[in-house]
DNA sequence: AAGCTACCCAACCGCCGGCCA
DNA sequence: TTGGCCGGCGGTTGGGTAGCT
Protein backbone atom coordinates (compact mmCIF):
# COMPACT_ATOMS: atom_id res chain seq x y z
CA UNK A 1 0.00 0.00 0.00
CA UNK A 2 1.48 2.98 -1.10
CA UNK A 3 2.28 5.49 2.00
CA UNK A 4 0.50 8.77 2.62
CA UNK A 5 3.21 10.89 2.60
CA UNK A 6 3.93 13.10 5.94
CA UNK A 7 4.91 16.09 4.33
CA UNK A 8 4.00 18.06 0.94
CA UNK A 9 6.69 18.95 -1.04
CA UNK A 10 7.08 22.55 1.14
CA UNK A 11 7.58 20.80 4.33
CA UNK A 12 3.94 21.47 5.43
CA UNK A 13 2.61 18.56 7.59
CA UNK A 14 -0.06 16.79 6.15
CA UNK A 15 -1.78 13.64 7.53
CA UNK A 16 -4.05 13.10 11.47
CA UNK A 17 -3.97 16.33 13.30
CA UNK A 18 -2.51 16.50 17.12
CA UNK A 19 -3.97 17.10 20.08
CA UNK A 20 -1.59 20.34 20.14
CA UNK A 21 -2.71 21.19 16.37
CA UNK A 22 -6.23 21.29 17.43
CA UNK A 23 -5.76 22.99 20.32
CA UNK A 24 -4.06 26.14 18.42
CA UNK A 25 -6.43 26.23 15.26
CA UNK A 26 -9.06 26.31 18.21
CA UNK A 27 -7.68 28.79 20.04
CA UNK A 28 -7.33 30.88 17.16
CA UNK A 29 -10.46 30.48 14.96
CA UNK A 30 -12.72 30.96 18.29
CA UNK A 31 -10.44 34.05 19.22
CA UNK A 32 -10.58 35.43 15.54
CA UNK A 33 -13.52 33.87 13.94
CA UNK A 34 -14.07 31.59 10.50
CA UNK A 35 -12.74 33.09 7.60
CA UNK A 36 -9.58 33.76 5.44
CA UNK A 37 -8.21 30.11 5.64
CA UNK A 38 -4.92 30.96 4.07
CA UNK A 39 -3.95 32.76 6.43
CA UNK A 40 -4.61 31.29 9.50
CA UNK A 41 -2.15 28.61 9.60
CA UNK A 42 0.71 31.45 9.71
CA UNK A 43 -1.25 33.52 12.43
CA UNK A 44 -1.99 30.23 14.67
CA UNK A 45 1.42 29.05 14.35
CA UNK A 46 0.37 25.65 12.49
CA UNK A 47 2.47 23.97 9.84
CA UNK A 48 -0.77 23.40 7.96
CA UNK A 49 -2.27 24.30 4.90
CA UNK A 50 -5.37 26.76 4.99
CA UNK A 51 -7.52 23.82 3.29
CA UNK A 52 -6.54 21.51 6.37
CA UNK A 53 -7.24 23.91 8.61
CA UNK A 54 -10.57 24.82 7.73
CA UNK A 55 -11.57 21.10 7.05
CA UNK A 56 -10.37 20.27 10.64
CA UNK A 57 -12.39 23.29 11.93
CA UNK A 58 -15.34 22.60 10.07
CA UNK A 59 -15.50 18.64 10.38
CA UNK A 60 -14.10 18.63 13.97
CA UNK A 61 -13.65 21.30 15.86
CA UNK A 62 -15.95 23.73 15.57
CA UNK A 63 -18.53 23.94 18.61
CA UNK A 64 -22.10 21.82 18.54
CA UNK A 65 -20.97 19.06 16.08
CA UNK A 66 -22.22 15.82 16.78
CA UNK A 67 -20.50 12.66 16.45
CA UNK A 68 -21.09 9.33 15.90
CA UNK A 69 -24.45 7.51 16.64
CA UNK A 70 -26.80 8.77 13.80
CA UNK A 71 -30.39 7.86 15.02
CA UNK A 72 -33.02 6.33 13.25
CA UNK A 73 -35.16 9.65 12.51
CA UNK A 74 -31.70 11.14 10.92
CA UNK A 75 -31.03 8.03 8.88
CA UNK A 76 -34.34 8.07 7.31
CA UNK A 77 -33.81 12.06 6.91
CA UNK A 78 -31.09 11.42 5.22
CA UNK A 79 -32.19 8.94 2.61
CA UNK A 80 -35.06 10.78 2.14
CA UNK A 81 -32.76 13.64 1.09
CA UNK A 82 -30.27 11.82 -1.01
CA UNK A 83 -33.34 10.94 -3.04
CA UNK A 84 -34.46 14.09 -3.60
CA UNK A 85 -30.98 15.74 -4.03
CA UNK A 86 -28.52 12.97 -5.07
CA UNK A 87 -24.84 13.04 -3.79
CA UNK A 88 -25.40 16.94 -2.46
CA UNK A 89 -23.53 16.43 0.66
CA UNK A 90 -23.39 19.62 2.06
CA UNK A 91 -27.51 20.07 1.30
CA UNK A 92 -28.02 17.22 3.07
CA UNK A 93 -25.72 18.27 6.14
CA UNK A 94 -27.86 21.68 6.03
CA UNK A 95 -30.55 19.76 7.26
CA UNK A 96 -29.45 17.85 9.99
CA UNK A 97 -27.91 20.03 12.94
CA UNK A 98 -24.74 19.32 14.31
CA UNK A 99 -23.66 16.86 10.82
CA UNK A 100 -21.31 17.57 8.31
CA UNK A 101 -21.06 16.62 5.02
CA UNK A 102 -18.41 14.67 5.30
CA UNK A 103 -20.25 12.73 7.73
CA UNK A 104 -23.19 12.02 5.93
CA UNK A 105 -21.12 10.95 3.02
CA UNK A 106 -18.91 8.52 5.09
CA UNK A 107 -21.80 7.10 6.79
CA UNK A 108 -23.91 6.88 3.29
CA UNK A 109 -20.42 5.27 1.29
CA UNK A 110 -20.28 3.23 4.26
CA UNK A 111 -23.48 1.91 5.52
CA UNK A 112 -26.49 3.41 3.66
CA UNK A 113 -25.35 2.71 0.27
CA UNK A 114 -25.21 -0.77 1.36
CA UNK A 115 -28.79 -1.16 3.31
CA UNK A 116 -30.37 0.65 0.36
CA UNK A 117 -28.86 -1.88 -2.22
CA UNK A 118 -31.02 -4.92 0.06
CA UNK A 119 -34.07 -2.98 -0.27
CA UNK A 120 -37.14 -4.55 -2.34
CA UNK A 121 -40.19 -6.06 -1.50
CA UNK A 122 -42.62 -8.30 -2.70
CA UNK A 123 -46.04 -7.85 -1.03
CA UNK A 124 -48.23 -10.84 -1.94
CA UNK A 125 -51.32 -10.56 -1.00
CA UNK A 126 -53.46 -13.88 -1.39
CA UNK A 127 -56.95 -14.04 -1.11
CA UNK A 128 -57.51 -10.95 -0.38
CA UNK A 129 -60.92 -11.33 -1.69
CA UNK A 130 -62.19 -13.29 1.17
CA UNK A 131 -61.34 -10.76 3.69
CA UNK A 132 -63.74 -8.48 4.95
CA UNK A 133 -62.95 -6.48 7.77
CA UNK A 134 -65.08 -4.76 10.23
CA UNK A 135 -64.55 -1.21 10.16
CA UNK A 136 -63.94 -0.32 6.20
CA UNK A 137 -64.51 -3.43 4.02
CA UNK A 138 -62.08 -1.69 1.50
CA UNK A 139 -59.16 -1.64 3.44
CA UNK A 140 -56.28 -3.17 4.87
CA UNK A 141 -54.08 -2.25 6.39
CA UNK A 142 -50.35 -3.58 5.69
CA UNK A 143 -47.49 -3.07 7.84
CA UNK A 144 -43.81 -3.43 7.14
CA UNK A 145 -41.66 -5.44 9.00
CA UNK A 146 -38.17 -3.54 8.45
CA UNK A 147 -40.56 0.23 8.06
CA UNK A 148 -37.09 2.78 7.81
CA UNK A 149 -36.17 0.51 4.29
CA UNK A 150 -39.45 1.10 3.30
CA UNK A 151 -39.85 4.88 3.71
CA UNK A 152 -38.25 6.05 0.52
CA UNK A 153 -38.93 3.22 -2.21
CA UNK A 154 -40.79 4.10 -4.63
CA UNK A 155 -44.14 1.41 -5.82
CA UNK A 156 -44.70 -0.21 -8.65
CA UNK A 157 -48.15 -2.63 -8.32
CA UNK A 158 -48.18 -5.04 -11.19
CA UNK A 159 -50.99 -7.75 -11.59
CA UNK A 160 -53.44 -5.97 -9.44
CA UNK A 161 -56.57 -7.42 -10.97
CA UNK A 162 -59.29 -4.73 -9.06
CA UNK A 163 -58.64 -0.54 -8.86
CA UNK A 164 -56.97 0.32 -5.67
CA UNK A 165 -54.87 3.03 -4.31
CA UNK A 166 -52.41 3.69 -1.67
CA UNK A 167 -52.94 5.65 1.05
CA UNK A 168 -50.05 6.61 2.75
CA UNK A 169 -50.96 6.86 6.75
CA UNK A 170 -48.33 9.60 7.73
CA UNK A 171 -46.96 12.46 7.26
CA UNK A 172 -45.21 13.85 4.47
CA UNK A 173 -45.83 12.45 1.29
CA UNK A 174 -49.20 13.76 0.61
CA UNK A 175 -48.27 15.29 -2.85
CA UNK A 176 -46.99 12.50 -3.76
CA UNK A 177 -50.21 10.32 -2.88
CA UNK A 178 -52.00 12.92 -5.08
CA UNK A 179 -49.88 12.59 -7.82
CA UNK A 180 -50.23 8.52 -8.25
CA UNK A 181 -53.63 8.50 -7.44
CA UNK A 182 -54.38 10.28 -10.40
CA UNK A 183 -51.62 8.68 -12.43
CA UNK A 184 -53.58 5.51 -10.79
CA UNK A 185 -56.98 6.37 -12.19
CA UNK A 186 -55.54 6.94 -15.49
CA UNK A 187 -53.79 3.17 -15.12
CA UNK A 188 -56.95 1.87 -14.47
CA UNK A 189 -58.46 2.20 -17.96
CA UNK A 190 -55.19 -0.18 -18.92
CA UNK A 191 -56.16 -2.44 -15.65
CA UNK A 192 -59.88 -3.22 -17.84
CA UNK A 193 -58.44 -4.39 -20.96
CA UNK A 194 -56.17 -6.90 -18.44
CA UNK A 195 -53.06 -5.39 -18.64
CA UNK A 196 -50.55 -5.06 -16.12
CA UNK A 197 -50.74 -2.20 -13.35
CA UNK A 198 -47.62 -0.35 -13.66
CA UNK A 199 -47.40 2.98 -11.30
CA UNK A 200 -44.61 4.54 -9.52
CA UNK A 201 -43.25 7.42 -8.13
CA UNK A 202 -45.00 6.71 -4.37
CA UNK A 203 -43.17 6.59 -1.08
CA UNK A 204 -45.03 5.94 2.03
CA UNK A 205 -43.77 5.55 5.94
CA UNK A 206 -43.85 2.24 7.70
CA UNK A 207 -47.09 1.47 7.17
CA UNK A 208 -49.62 2.24 4.63
CA UNK A 209 -53.48 1.67 3.85
CA UNK A 210 -54.14 -0.27 0.27
CA UNK A 211 -58.35 0.73 -0.81
CA UNK A 212 -60.06 -1.27 -3.11
CA UNK A 213 -58.64 -4.05 -3.46
CA UNK A 214 -61.70 -6.86 -4.01
CA UNK A 215 -59.52 -9.72 -6.00
CA UNK A 216 -56.73 -11.33 -4.90
CA UNK A 217 -53.48 -9.92 -6.55
CA UNK A 218 -49.95 -9.26 -5.93
CA UNK A 219 -48.17 -5.96 -5.34
CA UNK A 220 -44.42 -5.36 -5.91
CA UNK A 221 -42.64 -2.74 -4.07
CA UNK A 222 -39.88 -1.59 -5.72
CA UNK A 223 -36.80 -0.36 -4.45
CA UNK A 224 -35.45 2.16 -6.99
CA UNK A 225 -32.22 1.52 -5.87
CA UNK A 226 -32.41 -2.04 -6.63
CA UNK A 227 -34.25 -4.15 -8.88
CA UNK A 228 -33.78 -7.47 -8.10
CA UNK A 229 -33.52 -8.53 -4.46
CA UNK A 230 -37.00 -9.28 -3.12
CA UNK A 231 -38.54 -10.34 0.09
CA UNK A 232 -41.96 -11.15 1.51
CA UNK A 233 -43.31 -8.96 3.78
CA UNK A 234 -47.04 -9.17 3.77
CA UNK A 235 -48.14 -12.93 3.18
CA UNK A 236 -50.83 -13.63 6.47
CA UNK A 237 -53.98 -14.54 5.39
CA UNK A 238 -56.47 -12.18 5.66
C1' DA B 1 -1.26 -14.87 19.73
C1' DA B 2 -0.64 -13.83 15.05
C1' DG B 3 -2.09 -12.93 10.53
C1' DC B 4 -5.61 -11.57 7.50
C1' DT B 5 -9.67 -9.11 5.92
C1' DA B 6 -13.24 -5.87 5.82
C1' DC B 7 -14.87 -1.80 7.39
C1' DC B 8 -14.94 2.98 9.09
C1' DC B 9 -13.86 7.62 8.74
C1' DA B 10 -10.46 11.50 8.90
C1' DA B 11 -8.11 13.81 5.67
C1' DC B 12 -6.45 14.80 1.12
C1' DC B 13 -7.17 15.83 -3.86
C1' DG B 14 -8.80 18.17 -7.66
C1' DC B 15 -12.31 20.71 -9.76
C1' DC B 16 -15.36 24.58 -9.90
C1' DG B 17 -17.46 29.04 -9.19
C1' DG B 18 -17.30 33.57 -7.05
C1' DC B 19 -14.78 37.56 -6.19
C1' DC B 20 -11.60 41.14 -7.06
C1' DA B 21 -7.91 43.77 -9.10
C1' DT C 1 -12.40 40.75 -20.10
C1' DT C 2 -9.03 38.12 -17.91
C1' DG C 3 -6.28 35.88 -14.62
C1' DG C 4 -5.22 34.79 -9.92
C1' DC C 5 -6.82 33.69 -5.43
C1' DC C 6 -9.84 31.60 -2.28
C1' DG C 7 -13.40 28.78 -0.34
C1' DG C 8 -16.68 25.09 -1.05
C1' DC C 9 -17.75 20.73 -2.65
C1' DG C 10 -17.78 15.74 -3.96
C1' DG C 11 -14.70 11.92 -4.86
C1' DT C 12 -11.06 9.20 -3.21
C1' DT C 13 -7.43 7.43 -0.30
C1' DG C 14 -5.27 5.05 3.32
C1' DG C 15 -4.43 4.47 8.45
C1' DG C 16 -6.58 2.46 12.33
C1' DT C 17 -9.18 -1.13 14.19
C1' DA C 18 -12.56 -4.74 15.04
C1' DG C 19 -13.65 -9.26 13.92
C1' DC C 20 -12.58 -13.62 12.13
C1' DT C 21 -9.65 -17.71 11.27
Amino acid sequence: MKQRAKYDEDGVNKGAWTAEEDELLASYVNAVGEGNWTSVPKKAGLNRRGKSCRLRWLNYLRPNIKRGNISVEEEELIIRLHKLLGNRWSLIAGRLPGRTDNEIKNYWNTTLSKKIQTKKFTINMPNIKAWKPKSNPLETKITSSISYSIQTTELECTKASYPLHVLPSTSGVIQTQQINQQNFQEELMEEKKDKVLDYNSFSFDDEMWIAGLEFGGEINVVDDYDNDLVCSLFDKNL
